[in-house]
DNA sequence: AACAAAGTTTAGCGTAAGCTAAATTGCCGT
DNA sequence: ACGGCAATTTAGCTTACGCTAAACTTTGTT
């Protein structure tokens, strides 16, 4: 950090509370990729493509549920509701431009996979409309 | 645990990887900035700076002690220790190099001082380096 | 020396996310 | 139609991080 510039605690604070915002984030985008590839999206699906245990899983998909993202029914395999499709669309637009940016910027595939997956979350609508300048004009 | 007890290659299982980890950095950083700044550390000092309850910095404090990066006392200030040293000046870099890729993509200062405290903790150090390769060529 | 204020620790509660083990449900194949 | 297997749910435990309230220690002032 420069010097004297101050690091304000608002970012702090912000990084702190937004770790469940993740975790919707990356649950949702999950749920849109099993769905891109098979007819429907169950509990071991998301478990495997997250390395958790599926009883993990479940509670998360539970937590979304409660908050509008995602629709479940006992034993019903899992669908995305308006609201979650909406998120998924987002977050699949702003996790290809990171990665793309990352490959502009001449990382290779594998880093670029792993950095875009930590970095999207944090990543401002300003800072994305800069990378997708920098893709532009590369 | 910290799951980066056993950090499995897969980006994924990456991704869900060590918050803790990066409160840790967050913290040591922010000790090593209050003691350029003033001679001793202090829980409050910590509290102001993440904004978060003295508590919950206590807490936090006591755990990095644990892990050897803090040393502490009752009721005494914190210190570093080599590795918590160590920890921060490795943080303190990679979160300038961040912050002035921001700037020099064209970001705004608070814009980029929010999205680098955010992104630091997930960029590689060939990502790193790239960025200040971008930075040298600008 | 004693009191008050400032700073720190302890106690106790909440949510999110991780786990294993065990109970339940749904669906197949014989 | 039943038996078994796979998938899901429930129960119960852990750690991390957020809080307030209350107890305790240190330090400075009178």
């Amino acid at each position: 950090m420069p010097p004297s510039a101050d690091r304000p605690s608002n970012p702090h604070q912000r990084t702190r509370r937004d770790h469940s915002t993740e975790t919707a984030e990356d649950y949702v985008e999950a749920v849109a990729k099993v769905l891109a590839e098979k007819p429907v999206c169950r509990l071991v699906d998301l478990s495997a493509h997250f390395g958790v245990s599926h009883v993990t899983a479940n509670r998360i998909v539970a937590r979304l549920a409660k908050e509008g993202l995602l629709a479940t029914e006992p034993y019903q395999p899992i669908m995305l509701t308006s609201a979650g499709k909406r998120l998924a669309t987002l977050c699949r637009n702003r996790h290809e431009t990171v990665f793309a940016f990352l490959l502009a910027l001449g990382i290779d595939k594998l880093t670029a996979a792993v950095d875009a997956e930590g970095m999207e979350h944090h990543v401002s609508p300003k800072t994305l409309a800069a990378f997708r300048r920098f893709i532009q004009e590369k």
